[in-house]
DNA sequence: GCCAACGTTGGC
DNA sequence: GCCAACGTTGGC
């Protein structure tokens, strides 16, 4: 089992809207770095789910559902998709903040790669973050 | 709205 | 293959 984090900003595809819509193709990735990390996702991976620009803050875990395939978005056999689904809200969303203060975090890709739209997690820093948000 | 970080592109 | 220019992301 492994862990990731995903970000989206909640302008364009909320939590909210996830859970509401039960399922979401995760799309139009075009970073080869992304790229390789959605190649490694495998079902039942456990996805923590990020909201950027506003709201800053880690609002929940997701769940992988259907492992690396085409993007339906390009005819570039290059680039890849998974299906992700919402496996539970966090009670208190973790944002960047707390992320940033935490020692045990300091490593996490989310503060290293700021670019990055999709990262690895050690279960370490995914259990302290849901610790945080629990 | 600004700007730093950083990936990508294209000229040489 | 180097590197400057450019575009995008995302925190502030």
């Amino acid at each position: 089992m492994n862990y990731w984090l995903v970000k989206s900003e909640p302008q364009k595809y909320s939590w909210d809207t996830f859970e509401q819509d039960g399922r979401i193709c995760w799309d139009g990735v075009r970073n080869y770095q992304a790229r390789n990390i959605l190649r490694a996702m495998q079902n039942n991976d456990l996805v923590l789910y990020y909201h950027s620009n506003e709201g800053k803050a880690v609002v929940g875990i997701a769940k992988v559902v259907k492992e690396a395939y085409q993007d339906p978005t390009t005819d570039h056999k290059d680039w890849v998709a998974v299906d992700l689904a919402p496996a539970q809200r966090l009670a208190k969303p973790v944002t960047l903040q707390q992320i940033k203060k935490d020692k045990r975090l300091e490593n996490i890709g989310l503060l290293r790669q700021m670019r990055l739209s999709v990262m690895p997690l050690k279960w370490e820093e995914f259990d302290v973050i849901v610790g945080l948000g629990g």
